[in-house]
Order: C-alpha cells, then sequence, then structure tokens
RNA sequence: GCCUGGAUAGCUCAAUUGGUUAGAGCACCGAGCCGAGACCUCGGAUGUCGCAGGUUCAAUUCCUGCUCCAGACACCA
C-alpha cells in the first residue's frame, strides 16, 4: 500500500487559518461551560523560537485540545514578556529603540507560533512593555506602597562600575559583569523591595495544598528557598562598652560551648567598636577587604574563611563568659541578626574557623562512643549526645533539652525563642530603562510621594540617550527627571529605577482574564471566570523565582480583596530539556557534528572521531542545546522539512515529557514515517470505509472482534496516559499498536469497523497531530471540526477479553496453560487446573501440599518432595 | 557533602495491585517493490531487567545494603 505521500504544508497552513476562522481557540466569556485554563510561561521575545518552546508549548497545546475535545471551554492564551535587558543592549550596539526591536522580535515570534498550529486566544494577547499593560504593573507597585509591603532599604549590591548600573546575581559571572567583564564591586546602595519575607509562613504553609498536584522537586526547592529554621534569640553583650548583640541560633544547647563570636563585615556595630581605637585600622582594613568581594552565590560558597580579631570582647549570658569577638566573612548581615555564637566543637564553620586561627575548641555534647577529645578532634561532631559542662542542663540528652533551655533562657530575660527564614525580601529596583518605572517622585519639600493612580501609567520617554557605560538611559531625559510634586506642586524629580520584569510576569496570567480593562488592573469576575490556572506548564528553572513571586503577587492581591483565591495555579507541569549530541575537541572547543572526521555511530554519538580541522580526537557528550555548545537545532528548519504535526509527534512520542528529550535525525524521521503510514493507510481506508454514521453489526468474526476490542481498550489507555501525568509517549505507543493491529487485518477488517478504528485513531491522535487527523476527519465525511466532536467513549462491554489464557505452573514451572472465560470463579478455576491432563501427569503419585489461584492470572500447584 | 530522580534490547523508553512467552519506536538483518539506489511494505533476531542479600509458592516489581549516572542545593548560624 504506498499512498501519495502527506502534503503537509498545504494542509497544515488550511487548518491553520480555518481553526483562525471558526475561533477554535477564542474563550468565550458566556460560555457555559466549566472551564479550563491552560497556561504555558509566556516567553522573552527573542525573536526566535527555540526547541524548549517547543515542547513547552505542545505540551501546552495538547492539554488545550484534550480539553476541548472533552468539552471544556477552553482559556489557552498567550503574550510576551518583553520588558528586559536584551533589548536595551541591542539599544546601545545597534542604535535601534527597544520598542521597536520588541515588536519586531513579536511579530516574528507569533508568525512562528501560528506555523506551529499552537491554538491560542489571541484576542488576549499581553505584552508587558505596552503601556495599557505596566500601567497595572505601576498600579500594583502603588497597593503595595500602601500596606507598607513596598518600601526602600539600603542593601549591599552587585555594581558594576563601567556600565554603572546594579546585577542581578544571575548576571555576574566569574566575579565580573556578563556584558563587559568589568570587576563586580559590592556596593550599598538605597532600593526598592517588596515585603516578601511577611508571607515565608504562608508560601510554605500552602505547599500543602499543592502537593499531588505540583512537581515534588518544586516543592522542595521552594522549601529550601523559604528556609524556615527554629531556635532562639540569645542576647550577648560587649564586654567593654555594655552594647547589646543579640544572635540567632538554632543550637541553644551548645550555648556552653562558645569560645567566639563572628559577626558580619557589614554589621553597623564593627565601625562604630573600633572608632578611634588603636584596632581601627587593623580591621577597617580588613573589613573593607571582606566587603568588596563579590556577593555572588557561587563566590561564597567557594571562598575561604576569613576574619579578624575586633580587640572587644562579648559576654556570654549563660555563664557570664568573655569571649573574642571577630568579624568573619562568612557571617551574613542578611540573615538572623548578623551575628553567630561560635561554637566550634559542635559546627563545622566555626571548627574550621577555629583551627585556622588557634581559638579554643570546647565540646558540650558527648557521644555515647566515649568522650570527645578537642585537640584530637578532625570536625565538628555534630550528632546527638548528652550535654556537659553546660550547667543546669549537665547530662541530659541535648535534643530532649531544647525547648527546656529556651524556656530557661525566657525565664532569665537571656533570650526568647524564634523563627528565621533564609526567604528575602524582594529586590525590585533595576537602574535600567527597559521596564516598567517606579511610580513615585522625590519632592524636595514632601520626600516620596507617590503618582496618583489618575496620572499612570507613568511613560517611558523617547528622548533618551543609549550609549555604553552610560549607566540608566531614563537619567538622560529631562522631560522624564523633571516634574513637579502631585502634593505640594513643588518641584520635584522621578524616581528613574524600573522594575526587575519579574515583577511583570508575576500577575499577567490574571490579565488574560480581562486584557482589555482600562478601568481596572482587571475585573473580580473575570478573574473568578477563569482563575486558578488549571495547567500550568513551563520549565522547572522558574521554580524559586517565578513560581514564588507569582505565589507571594497572588497571596497580596487576595489580601487586598481582589481575588478570592490565594495560589494562582492548580497543577504545575515541568518539562525536561532538550538535549543532542555536542562534539569537543580540544583546539577548537565546542564544533558542530558536520566537523566530525571518522568514527562510528554508537547510539546518538559518534565516538573516536577527530575534528576535520585540526585531526584532534573529538570527544562527546549529551547536552541541553544551546548555541555555545554548536548543537542547536532550529525548529523552523524542521516544520519547513517534515511539518509541523511530525515535529509535535517527535517531541512527545520518545520520552515522558518531563524527562529529557533526545533530538535525533533518525527519531524525526521515524514520526514522520508514522505520519505517513497513518495518513496512507487512512486514504486507502477511505475507498472501503462506510458510509458516515454506519454502526458495526452486532454480529462479526473474532478478527473483526478482535479490531473493535482493541480500539476500544485503546480509548481508554490513551486518556489514561494523559491524565495520569501527561504520558504522551505511552499514549503515542497505544495508537500505533492499534495502527499496526489495522495494518494486519486491513484486507478482512468489516468498512464499518474500520470507520470506528480510523476515528478512534484520528479523534485519541488529534490534540497530538492536529493537523493531519483534521484533515482526515473532513475526508471521512465530517463537515465540522474534529475538536468539535467530542472524545470517543468506550464501550465497557465491546473493550472486554472474551476469553483469557491462564497458565498453570507446578512447583513455579509452567506446565499448562488454559483457555476460560476472564470472570471464572476461583473454585472452577482450581478444578479446571488440576483436571488438566498435562497437569496431571506432574502431580501424580505426588502429594499436594498447597494450590495458589490468582484469578485472571494464574495458576500455581505446589507439590511435596 | 546533602537531597531527588534514574539504571530493563545496540539507543530512547513501556510494562494494572508481585504472577503467562518483559513490549514499542529507532538502529540492525532478511524478503518484496525497482533498471539500480533511496523511499515504502512485509517479516525476523536480540534481554544475567545495575550488583549482592532478604521476604514469598512466585521478585524486573516489595525490603536492606552497595555501585554507577543525571539533576538540584550547597557557609542561612
Amino acid at each position: 500500500m504506498n499512498g501519495a505521500e502527506y502534503s503537509f504544508s498545504e494542509i497544515e497552513r488550511k487548518w491553520q487559518s480555518r481553526w483562525d476562522e471558526m475561533g477554535l481557540f477564542n474563550a468565550d466569556d458566556s460560555d457555559r461551560r466549566e472551564k479550563r485554563y491552560v497556561l504555558c510561561m509566556y516567553p522573552y521575545p527573542s525573536g526566535v523560537l527555540h526547541m524548549g518552546h517547543v515542547i513547552n508549548y505542545t505540551i501546552g497545546d495538547v492539554v488545550a485540545r484534550y480539553s476541548l475535545l472533552h468539552g471544556f471551554k477552553v482559556l489557552a492564551p498567550m503574550g510576551w514578556d518583553s520588558f528586559g535587558l536584551p533589548a536595551e543592549n541591542a539599544a546601545i550596539r545597534t542604535g535601534v529603540h527597544p520598542h521597536r526591536f520588541t515588536e519586531d522580535n513579536i511579530h516574528r515570534m507569533a508568525q512562528q507560533m501560528r506555523r506551529a498550529g499552537w491554538g491560542y486566544d489571541w484576542r488576549r494577547e499581553v505584552a508587558t512593555s505596552h503601556p495599557d499593560y505596566y500601567r497595572w504593573t505601576q498600579w500594583l507597585f502603588l497597593r503595595f506602597l500602601e500596606r507598607d509591603l513596598a518600601f526602600r532599604k539600603s542593601a549591599p549590591v552587585n555594581w558594576c562600575p563601567s556600565c554603572r548600573t546594579v546585577l542581578a546575581n544571575e548576571q555576574v559571572k566569574d566575579g565580573g559583569c556578563e556584558r563587559c567583564g568589568t570587576a563586580v564591586e559590592q556596593r550599598d546602595m538605597e532600593q526598592w523591595f517588596f515585603r516578601m519575607s511577611a508571607y515565608a509562613q504562608r508560601l510554605l504553609d500552602n505547599h500543602a495544598r499543592l502537593e499531588g498536584s505540583w512537581p515534588e522537586p518544586v516543592l522542595k526547592l521552594q522549601k529550601e528557598w523559604i528556609g524556615r529554621s527554629e531556635g532562639a534569640r540569645v542576647h550577648f553583650m560587649v564586654a567593654e562598652t555594655g552594647d547589646h548583640v543579640p544572635v540567632f541560633t538554632t543550637r541553644p544547647d551548645t550555648l556552653w560551648g562558645v569560645t567566639f563570636m563572628s559577626i558580619a563585615p557589614q554589621h553597623p556595630l564593627v565601625e562604630k567598636l573600633v572608632r578611634g581605637t588603636e584596632h581601627e585600622e587593623r580591621v577597617m582594613a580588613a573589613v573593607r577587604e571582606m566587603r568588596a568581594a563579590s556577593t555572588s552565590e557561587k563566590d561564597i560558597a567557594e571562598r575561604e574563611k576569613v576574619g579578624v580579631f575586633t580587640g572587644f570582647h562579648v559576654v556570654n549570658p549563660v555563664n557570664g563568659e568573655q569571649v573574642q569577638l571577630w568579624v568573619a566573612n562568612f557571617a551574613l548581615m542578611t540573615y538572623g541578626t548578623g551575628a553567630v555564637m561560635a561554637v566550634p566543637a559542635h559546627d563545622q564553620r566555626d571548627f574550621e574557623f577555629a583551627r585556622k586561627y588557634g581559638l579554643e575548641i570546647r565540646p558540650v555534647i558527648q557521644s555515647d562512643d566515649g568522650m570527645l577529645d578537642a585537640a584530637a578532634m578532625t570536625e565538628a561532631y555534630v550528632e546527638p549526645g548528652k550535654m556537659v559542662g553546660s550547667g543546669p542542663f549537665d547530662g541530659r540528652r541535648n535534643l530532649d533539652a531544647m525547648a527546656d533551655i529556651i524556656g530557661w533562657l525566657a525565664d532569665n530575660g537571656l533570650g526568647a525563642a524564634e523563627v528565621n527564614y533564609k526567604l528575602r525580601d524582594w529586590l525590585i529596583s533595576r537602574q535600567r530603562y527597559w521596564g516598567a518605572p517606579i511610580p513615585v517622585v522625590y519632592c524636595e519639600a514632601c520626600g516620596i510621594v507617590p503618582v496618583p493612580d489618575e496620572d499612570l501609567p507613568v511613560v517611558l520617554p523617547t528622548d533618551v540617550e543609549f550609549s555604553h557605560g552610560a549607566g540608566n538611559p531614563l537619567e538622560t531625559s529631562q522631560s522624564f527627571l523633571s516634574t513637579s510634586c502631585p502634593r505640594c506642586g513643588g518641584r520635584a524629580r522621578r524616581e528613574t529605577d524600573t522594575m526587575d520584569t519579574f515583577v511583570d510576569s508575576s500577575w499577567y496570567f490574571l490579565r488574560y482574564c480581562d486584557p482589555h480593562d482600562e478601568k481596572h488592573v482587571f475585573s473580580s469576575e473575570a478573574a473568578h471566570r477563569w482563575m486558578p490556572v488549571d495547567q500550568y506548564i513551563g520549565g522547572i528553572e522558574h521554580a524559586t523565582m517565578h513560581l514564588i513571586y507569582a505565589r507571594f503577587f497572588t497571596m497580596v492581591l487576595h489580601d487586598l480583596g481582589l481575588v478570592d483565591f490565594d495560589e494562582p495555579f492548580k497543577r504545575l507541569f515541568c518539562q525536561g530539556m532538550v538535549c543532542k549530541t555536542a562534539y569537543y575537541c580540544p583546539t577548537h572547543k565546542y564544533i558542530p557534528e558536520s566537523d566530525v572526521a571518522g568514527g562510528e555511530r554508537e547510539g546518538e554519538a559518534i565516538m573516536g572521531g577527530r575534528c576535520k580541522r585540526c585531526g584532534a580526537d573529538v570527544t562527546s557528550e549529551m547536552t541541553k542545546i544551546s548555541k555555545s555548545k554548536l548543537n542547536i537545532v532550529d525548529p523552523d528548519a524542521m516544520m519547513d522539512r517534515f511539518g509541523a504535526d511530525t515535529v509535535r509527534l517527535y517531541m512527545l512520542s520518545d520520552a515522558p515529557p518531563d524527562r529529557m528529550q533526545i533530538w535525533s535525525e533518525n527519531g524525526i524521521n521515524g514520526a514522520w514515517r508514522t505520519i505517513n503510514r497513518l495518513w496512507s493507510l487512512a486514504v486507502e481506508g477511505l475507498e472501503k470505509v462506510a458510509p458516515l454514521g454506519e454502526e458495526p453489526p452486532a454480529v462479526l468474526d473474532e478478527g473483526n472482534r478482535e479490531i473493535r476490542r482493541r480500539t476500544h481498550q485503546a480509548i481508554g489507555r490513551v486518556g489514561d496516559a494523559i491524565e495520569g501525568g501527561l504520558q504522551f509517549n505511552t499514549a503515542i505507543a497505544r495508537c500505533n499498536e492499534l495502527l499496526g493491529l489495522l495494518r494486519a487485518r486491513f484486507g478482512e477488517v468489516h468498512p464499518a469497523v474500520l470507520r470506528e478504528t480510523l476515528e478512534t485513531i484520528l479523534k485519541v491522535l488529534s490534540p497530538i497531530t492536529p493537523h493531519l487527523c483534521e484533515e482526515l476527519w473532513e475526508r471521512l465525511g465530517h463537515s465540522a471540526s474534529i475538536f468539535t466532536c467530542g472524545w470517543p467513549e468506550a464501550d465497557p462491554e465491546v473493550a472486554a477479553e472474551e476469553e483469557i489464557e491462564i497458565p498453570v505452573q507446578v512447583n513455579g514451572k509452567v506446565r499448562a496453560r488454559l483457555h476460560v472465560s476472564p470472570d471464572i470463579s476461583r473454585a472452577e478455576l482450581e478444578q479446571a487446573a488440576l483436571n488438566d491432563e498435562r497437569v496431571q501427569r506432574y502431580v501424580a503419585g505426588k502429594q499436594v501440599v498447597k494450590v495458589i489461584v490468582v484469578p485472571g492470572r494464574l495458576v500455581n500447584v505446589a507439590l511435596k518432595g
């Protein structure tokens, strides 16, 4: 059977415009059916679709179409995270204004998206860089400000002296600016923050409601990020001056083992203490060096512990002892109180520090295996044990005593129970042009004054200069900078900081519900109608950024009375990375596969090849598709060659979608063949198929009964595969099996059975390969779109097996097979097995000890001897 | 270092609550088609279910230990 090749380009275009015309993906507010909100994380409009988008948005489209087939009204919107650095960098490089650069990219990417067959309600498209969007971002900022959830404070930040802007931690590479390479400095600057730390406990508590619906690793990452820890605040005091130095500790049981104290280089007390003393020069020099070091997480982790003795001492409140006060680079001003009691015997950090600087190590928790000897210890002892040298608590088990110790501290006015979180307040200030301006002005008389709601949006000015190293372009706009105070009318200066783009993306899913509202950020009715998102789909890299910010925003909006829920995303799915073999030559670094000569193909990789340019041995690795590894695959080129349906099918057919996907030439070819096999079988079937509406007859031969049986089984199994965790690969495998059976039985298939089977395959496959299935559906005589015709119903009677084979084991070895009805009783099955002559041959003359009967499965006869 | 996944055919993955002969796609081999090749169609072979113990009539599946791989976190007191 060799039909004409499937000509995807016309057919895909045809159906894309057909779906547009019929408004298949238009989400209707007045629709009374039950809703499904299917959302994919919107992209930054880079102008080029990459494979990560392809898998993400294909999964979303399949879920949306599957929901349509199940009769839901579906909201599947798309938009643009269109503020951000790349547009501004392009402006500096090429002189093209960020607005134009962004609009061009949006246009180009939207074209690519349509072409992939992803269905969206484009009437609801939003772009965060449009004034009618960022107006409401600013409006929300003002609500945060009113509630004291937005505030200014001084904070240490990464500062690039060449670009004259702050950088996010992820924009710092190896201690330098990712753009110009200049060494990044740490500076204290006044910045805007959102008070996210106030929501730490709630963010944590709500996890209980997300369990089971969110990937477990995401919840775990968030939990670690929030980092709740329980302990006590303990009041230390500087011996020489009487200054109070509270500390936070999770180990009050080790208070009697404190031998020194570490304090953060940024701690204000340091300067206060040493000023004008003999220690000032020495201490402040060391402090300046510590402060100048990079604040990037990675650098901090790898940095050696260093410190300097301040010359001062603190009094340990539990025993009145005086211990040395040290400035240490690992003490963080942003956690706890900025000061740490040091217990080298029972904390690894303190242990290393004490060994380096020759400070005392004093064990106060004894292991059950014997006494700890401070001089012989090679690492801190952190296991539980018995308290010693600990005043009133001597002899107690440390873990059991913990609560009593905290109670004792409180009773004696030495401290109190305290809970701390790692989660910080969210720094939202950026000294950048291409972001939503923070809507406040600085008045010479009134100070910080919010821009009134009716004056929003604060629009980005156009009279700005973009040049490298000039800092924030907004500061070059006189029209923007100088304004009048809304309160007193006097001279005022506008805030030139813009908001982190994560602010924009913390509420975009709400704007989709009511995208054109000019009076409100969104109407409560619209939010109530569509929210929360039923299925959210995106990369796991957003686990602790976007997904925490969006949850925080939703909670605040709930508290403001704008929405009646406080979790935005009911179910979350994180797709896997798309990977491909990359090749590495010692002289030329990463090289494209086309530059690998010789070698042998082993699986996906060419092993033992040489570099075409220099002849050196080439190594290979399987890694995420990226420009820098020269292993990219261009989705557009693939769609040119194979069409959207083939690319979609391939992306979903190989591995479960939350795992790594491997891109290979063979794989995409295989998907293309599958598409063509289905096409040619269906086209051939058109000549034979029963007329529209004809049901299979009641009486059929065994061959046709089996086809029907497998068809009706496939409906359930495909549905289960998709509902039970978006296992598209197994759904596709079920379809392949059915297709294989139909092909093998094509000669004797009854025309009505053929119609039923073909239509079923098309239906269940249509979310994955929509164009192909629509076309064949139409050719089978249907006038309505396949997506409006409902999911097929499986008839349990047709799907039921008529006869099953039961193996009979004698002492664990299969000796016979019985063909029986699936609903045979246990006793009947046992009798049938024992009566079987082949079984009797083995049983003859021996004693039957036990007969294990598993209905529907097997019979095992255990013999003695 | 810690946590979470994973280890099944040459490759990527499946396999109801433990139960028959462990299945798909790709790759491979053979045949058909063809002037030949490619495409296509049909057919075929292939498994110490990571290792070692344990529980059981029965373990790829459950339990324990170990090995290897991947990813995330990593001075938070």
